[in-house]
DNA sequence: GGAATAGTTCAATATTCCCGAACTATCAAA
DNA sequence: TTTGATAGTTCGGGAATATTGAACTATTCC
């Protein structure tokens, strides 16, 4: 029986304003922050899969960089890795970066 | 006597977030824009190129990329092309977007 | 006109990104 | 415990981007 992975999160004084912006420039990973931002608290990388158009690889990188920019934090529960984000310390980094953001029209 | 290189700019609608994400989360395009914001009314390529470290080929393409994301105008004069930021369309475009990613602290 | 300057374009290299396949870890059932 | 199923990671090769020197265009200055 090995020991559940765990992940490694960033300070987010580490953590550079480019990191962030790259992070939320790209379509996939910024649904992901909408939705954690919106009604989902959690998400696992399974569920991130909007139609289940994005390989699991894909998506594992993209929580990877999401993590590493300092948006997300990621538990083990169960057999899934439950990612939520992490509004306050973010925002305490950025001040009203992701806010900002999210409020953003589409399209 | 050949006609001088126009530029295509994009009407703000025809940007997408994610491009616009992209051209601030790139360090050099970061700096010309925050340049461009504070003292600099407008830059030249070459003036943009802070201690000579990027070749022109490169910094010709940042421009070319800010452009696309709707940041910047450029004009011809004299044998320059000068920048300078769209900034009432952008914001009308991402509202709060820039002042936000201006103000955020660096490092 | 010729030299010098400002940018672009092109092509080659370097870097990054994507995704299938193999792998690890956990839970569930028998 | 063994087997099977599920959730994610890692690895490696191919696709897509980024970088940059060299050649080229356009303009100004002498």
């Amino acid at each position: 029986m090995g020991l559940m992975t765990r992940y490694s999160h960033p300070r987010l004084n580490d953590v550079s304003l480019e990191a962030a912006l790259h992070a939320l420039a790209d379509p996939c990973r910024f649904a992901i922050v909408r939705r954690l931002a919106g009604q989902a608290g959690e998400l696992s990388c399974q569920s991130a899969a909007q139609a289940g158009a994005v390989p699991k690889s894909t998506l594992s990188n993209h929580f990877k960089i999401l993590r590493g920019a300092g948006l997300i934090r990621t538990r083990p529960a169960g057999r899934e890795y439950l990612s939520s984000l992490r509004r306050e310390e973010f925002d305490a980094r950025f001040p009203g970066l992701l806010d900002t953001v999210l409020r953003q029209p589409q399209g």
